[in-house]
RNA sequence: AGGACUAUAGCUCAGUUGGUUAGAGCGCUACCUUGACAUGGUAGAGGUCGGCGAUUCGAAUUCGCCUAGUCCUACCA
């Protein structure tokens, strides 16, 4: 073994080797257990998010094959509809400068085809470096031939019962990527915006109560104004009674438009009156409809104004009676210069009343970026309120589990009051929508033109052409869990490993994919009595891996990091290209760079992945979100280093040596039977941990008893029996055996976090430990043998440490050096303390660095002291010629200062009459004992410094 | 506006049913190249657990209010 951890030179060749000899699909023996992984987008790279939950997702699923399960975490990537396609179109235009229609269709989504051919690989080689154990045999592609037939399947079957159906309605409209987007896809923003005051003439020279001849309209957005069919005030609203039902001109369009009552209009809110348009705004949409006023589209699918507007009636029927006249000087004029323009035209006229500053949220498209517009489209949607009822059931009974549970009041919250999903996309990248049409525009449903001429009765002479659009990639995702498994294929697969047990996964996409995988699932899955099936039992939401000062982690902030960087190490140099090469905001750049040079002056060095997972896993307690430090990912590397070291010692002390492997005699050390039966205790915990989701916690037992328990004492205590030439063969086998033996069970232990170092480690030393097998992947998780637990042991073993730390503590404390080997005296100690020194007084010795252990019998004289206590037994360190006598007075000053707060503190809970009369007896007798001892130990030292002052 | 979560050492985080001398890593101080490891060892320093109040014999832990932050949902003519 190299003297130093060197990660890179393990990590790729086991995971080649594991790989190859298919150790990840599932074994088919056993009990079932099984996941699916999230699935990244084809085309993109996994960011620290994905290392995160990929990290939980392989411990989860190495720790369950150890126990004997057989386990498939299914994996595959879906095509990402709407950022695929744009980065294609983006490097299209880069390149040649082409639009896709320059292309055309097919050939355009030849290009697509190759972009992910391209960079499809990138997924796959970042997980195969993070050693994630994922059934490689049985990947998938959301538009794979086979899972295309299932999404065919489940939108037609769906159709066919009438949970999916066609209408034209007011939906978001991204006007930068063209399509219809759903209500999850566009984010709000607070913005600093505008209102404007804008006049209305009445027609017929009515007027108001008020004697006006004109009504004022408050709004954000004059530039729909060639939209609207009414304005709409309050029924109750005394101020605009007697001009209900009469009519207005819409200025710069003169068409003559109702002012109708409807409570939509407040009349505490702006002027009382509400200008209504049905095609711009989902308000007006409800209004339109209730009544069933005209509807008038002003803009184009990239949002700028019409030529003449699109008229139509309430149910979205044509209207070819209405007046869609828009004014010239405004056709293809883009909406927000549109805005302006009637502005500047409204006050012209003098129709301007006033500008107020208004703070408002906006909406945005999250990929496009640009603010949303409200269109009036043919869409295709799914009844998602029939559809949710199921799954708000199977949280509410318990058949499907959110970790932490808080996340149930979010995902029931949504699900109670969801809106009908707009499943279809302007898009060409995805799942084209099996639906044909007649020249009438009548709608069929099948897999293929020939399968809808079968299905409907339709004869040749009847044409038909295939629906324009694709379907939502959520749609794909949400059978996921199923579809990937062959699904509607009924097989054993599916039967085996559905419904999954766990789904690791961030709450921002429970909306987006959890919740749709459930309402798939649960209505197109049936067990065998009939019962909807769910997707999985239990959701692990996990928190988001920020930056280290807490910021959300974008390319436009340059503080990505790419778990890979953090594995093999990245120079400033390609970091600050990475981070600032091909980035929307240009503009940023200069910021980023020098961000990033003061963060990672040196850029970063590499730490390996299983550094990289334990840190992952220390920090994920449950729904928290991670800042990332990079210090801590230190910290864990150099423990692989620790445990790189330990096993190194072990080796070089066992091999070659008889170790007990079969079964020889051996007698065992304290310290043998110690560390054994702590390491049954860790085994307990560490499973528990793992079982109730807590890593952080597993991650943290493991650390501590490595490092504090196995390295820090037990490898130094196995040397005195080791490198002591009158020890006996028996006494030696035993401790070689416990060495040996122990870092095995650790190396399994740790396995599911750190699997590479283990396995490297695990096969170094494992014919040493007396076991056989071709991967510690395949050994079984540890399991505690509670004869092994020696309290005795671990009793002498503090007591030991006592003395040991007692000592060092002087040395410290009195600046003596740990090359000079003290004499110690013991004073005052039990029957049982004589006998502990004398079956310990070699660890001691060594340990301690001692010279010479004296035991002082009453009536000895002790000389001038340096006194530490292990209980009622004095440890002292003669201080002739070592210690300054007020050195020596501080010393114990402080230690009695220190007892001399916890006996105030005691003291006064003991004096408090309720505390002991309602406290538990043992509580109070705790304490009690607790108060005596302090005491005890106060005299002593106070003694002891008043001995030393009179020097 | 409604809801959720968070607030513990300089930093990043643990603290399970109320009773601990409130812990870990990193950082800090002093000393140490002792035959696994300086990516190390030994010994230390450092916290009135965001604030106020309540319940209790006893609160970091339970409850209420407040402050700060993060997020979600809704509304904004």
């Amino acid at each position: 073994m190299d003297k130093t951890y060197q990660p890179a030179n393990i990590e790729t060749s086991w995971y080649q080797t594991w790989e190859d000899k298919n150790y990840f699909a599932p074994s088919g023996e056993g009990e079932a257990y099984s996941m699916v992984i999230p699935p990244p987008n084809v085309t993109g790279s996994l960011h620290m998010g994905h290392a995160f939950q990929h990290t939980i997702m392989d411990t989860l699923v190495r720790y369950q094959r150890m126990q004997g399960k057989n386990t498939l975490w299914q994996v595959g990537t879906d095509h990402a509809g709407i950022a695929t396609q744009m980065i294609v179109e983006r490097k299209l235009a880069a390149e040649t400068g082409q639009t896709k229609h320059d292309l055309g269709r097919d050939a355009f989504m030849d290009k697509i085809w190759e972009w992910k051919e391209e960079s499809g690989g990138n997924i796959t080689r970042q997980m195969r470096r993070l050693g994630n154990s994922v059934d490689w045999s049985n990947e998938r592609f959301t538009m794979d031939p086979k899972f295309q037939a299932s999404v065919e399947e489940a939108f037609i079957s769906l159709y066919d019962e009438g949970l999916i159906y066609r209408g034209k309605r007011l939906v978001n409209w991204d006007p930068k990527l063209q399509t219809a987007i759903s209500d999850l896809e566009v984010e709000s923003k607070e913005i600093k915006g505008k209102m404007w005051y804008l006049r209305y003439p009445l027609a017929d020279g009515v007027t108001t109560d008020a004697g006006d001849d004109y009504i004022v309209v408050a709004t954000t957005r004059p530039e729909t104004m060639f939209g609207d069919t009414a304005v709409a005030v309050n029924a109750a609203d005394p101020r605009f009674q007697s001009i209900i039902g009469k009519e207005i001109i819409l200025p710069l369009v003169g068409r003559r438009i109702p002012i109708i009552a409807d409570d939509h209009a407040n009349m505490e809110k702006g002027t009382g009156c509400v200008k209504i348009t049905p095609a711009h705004d989902f308000n007006d949409y409800e209004v339109g409809k209730r009544r069933k006023l005209p509807m008038i589209n002003v803009l184009t699918f990239t949002a700028d104004i019409r030529e003449i507007g699109q008229g139509f009636n309430s149910d979205g029927t044509l209207n070819s009676e209405i007046n869609c006249h828009i004014p010239e000087k405004y056709h293809n004029m883009e909406r927000f210069a549109a805005r302006r323009e009637v502005v500047a035209d409204f006050e012209a006229l003098g129709f301007l009343v006033k500008i107020e500053e208004n703070n408002m949220t906006i909406p945005y498209g999250d990929r496009g970026g640009v603010v949303i517009e409200p269109m009036l489209t043919d869409q295709w949607f799914a009844d998602a309120k029939t559809l949710a009822g199921p799954t708000i059931e199977a949280v509410e009974n318990g058949d499907i589990k959110f970790v932490p549970k808080q996340y149930e009041n979010m995902f029931f919250s949504w699900m109670r009051d969801i809106q009908d999903w707009c499943i279809s996309r302007q898009l060409w990248w995805g799942h084209r929508i099996p639906a044909f049409y007649d020249a009438q525009g009548k709608v069929y449903v099948a897999t293929s033109e020939s399968a809808a001429r079968e299905k409907y009765n339709l004869g040749t002479e009847i044409t038909l052409t295939q629906d324009n659009d694709v379907l939502d990639t959520w749609f794909s995702s949400g059978l996921w869990s199923f579809a990937t498994m062959g699904w509607p294929e009924q097989n054993d697969k599916l039967e085996t490993f559905h419904p999954t047990d766990t789904l690791v996964t961030g709450f921002d996409i429970i909306f987006f994919w959890v919740a749709r995988m459930m309402m798939m699932s649960m209505h197109l899955c049936k067990d065998k009595q009939g019962k909807p099936q769910i997707p999985f039992k239990t959701v692990y939401i996990t928190g988001l891996v920020r930056d280290e000062s807490g910021e959300k982690m974008s390319k436009t902030k340059g503080n990505v990091l790419d778990p890979l960087d953090m594995i093999d190490g990245i120079s400033l140099e390609d970091l600050l290209a990475k981070r600032t090469g091909n980035m929307m905001q240009p503009q940023m750049a200069e910021k980023i760079r020098k961000r990033t040079e003061k963060e990672y002056a040196d850029g970063i060095p590499a730490h390996g992945t299983d550094a990289l997972r334990f840190t992952l896993a220390a920090l994920a307690s449950t729904g928290r979100d991670i800042n990332w430090d990079m210090k801590r990912l230190e910290g864990y590397r150099n423990f692989c280093n620790k445990i790189w070291n330990a096993a190194r010692y072990v080796e070089m002390n066992t091999a070659g040596e008889d170790c007990g492997q079969n079964g020889e005699e051996v007698e065992l050390s304290l310290a043998d039977r110690w560390i054994s039966s702590k390491l049954q205790q860790i085994e307990i915990d560490v499973a528990k941990h793992i079982e109730e989701y807590r890593l952080d916690l597993a991650a943290q037992t493991l650390y501590d008893f490595i490092w504090n328990e196995y390295c820090g004492w037990y490898l130094e205590l196995s040397k005195p029996v080791l490198w002591n030439e009158e020890a006996t063969e028996l006494q030696k086998r035993g401790t070689r055996r416990t060495l040996v033996r122990v870092l095995e069970v650790i190396m399994r232990l740790t396995h599911p976090i750190m699997p590479f170092i283990t396995e490297e480690i695990w096969q170094s030393i494992k014919t040493l430990a007396g076991v056989s097998g071709d991967s510690i992947m395949l050994q079984s998780y540890p399991k505690a043998d509670l004869s092994k637990i020696d309290l005795a042991a671990e009793a002498e073993i503090d007591w030991l440490k006592g003395v040991i730390t007692g000592v060092r503590n002087i040395r410290g404390e009195m600046g003596i050096s740990p090359a000079k080997e003290l004499t110690v005296l013991i004073n005052n100690g039990s029957d049982e303390d004589k006998q502990r020194l004398a079956a310990n007084r070699n660890f001691l010795m060594k340990l301690a660095s001692l010279e010479q252990i004296t035991w002082l019998n009453p009536g000895d004289e002790a000389p001038m002291s340096s006194t530490q206590l292990v209980g009622k037994m004095e440890v002292l360190v003669p201080m002739a010629g070592l210690i300054d006598k007020d050195a020596e007075v501080s010393r114990l000053n402080k230690e009695i200062e220190k007892l001399e707060k916890e006996i105030g503190r005691i003291e006064g809970k003991l004096g408090n009459q309720k505390f002991v009369a309602n406290a538990p007896e043992a509580v109070v007798a705790k304490e009690r004992e607790k108060i005596a001892g302090f005491k005890s130990s106060q005299e002593k030292l106070i003694e002891q410094r008043e001995k030393i002052a009179a020097l």
